[in-house]
DNA sequence: TTAGTATATCGTCAATTAGCAATATAGCTG
DNA sequence: CAGCTATATTGCTAATTGACGATATACTAA
């Protein structure tokens, strides 16, 4: 099954932030409270809501309801599709390997980013 | 060699928009000038070349120069480590094939988006 | 029912983004 | 040099995003 180019612009711009990322990481540990999703961050309970309204809206979490609690499980499916879509460029992975070079040597050059 | 967390920013960032995915796509066939890229598109050449400086940003496509044209190539080595990124995740996939059938049919059953 | 905990929603704000038209720059060609 | 083509840059706008604090809602427990 091919997931629609709408849907891939909300599983790549979901995966396009770092928060939105680590949570997943998180999830790949197994199902977690939003509150436990909260910790590890300097960002409030509402932000992490936000964020996983966004993955959610992705496909990549799903909800359930235990007590009071919005238990926070991984839906690895998404990006199995974003996984199929890359790996259509497979075959340039190697011949651009010099172009790599150049680039991580140009971005060296200007200094490491703040 | 593992690219920085804000690189992925980058990266994931650029394939989220359908039109950069689709000058990826173009590229694919091989280099392109700008206007050869503006065509397909009902879009302004300098909405183009900003969705380049994108693309170029992640380190997605590099620049030539002939003559008067900038020619585009691709520069699918940041996709390699957006695979693997993604990959970390291969083992969920199947396991969650059930959420992602009802994921679906949810979306279903809300209609197709306009 | 009242208090407490977990989570969602609201309203606001600053920053970013995608788009445009207009204009500037770079390089060819006569 | 003058004009032409290719591309970049600028200035603008509307929409979106990520963050916050305040508040609402959902459920439990006393």
């Amino acid at each position: 099954m091919q997931l629609a180019t709408q849907q891939m612009d909300l599983v790549f711009g979901a995966l396009a932030d770092p928060t939105r990322r680590a949570i997943l990481a998180r999830l790949a540990e197994g199902e977690a409270t939003v509150n436990e999703l909260v910790a590890p961050f300097a960002l409030s309970q509402p932000t992490i809501s936000k964020h996983l309204k966004v993955l959610e809206g992705a496909g990549l979490v799903s909800r359930g309801r235990n007590a009071q609690f919005r238990p926070v499980r991984l839906n690895a499916r998404p990006l199995a599709e974003a996984a199929r879509w890359i790996g259509d460029y497979r075959r340039f992975w190697d011949e651009s390997l010099d172009q790599l070079e150049a680039y991580v040597k140009d971005l060296r050059s200007k200094g490491e980013p703040s």
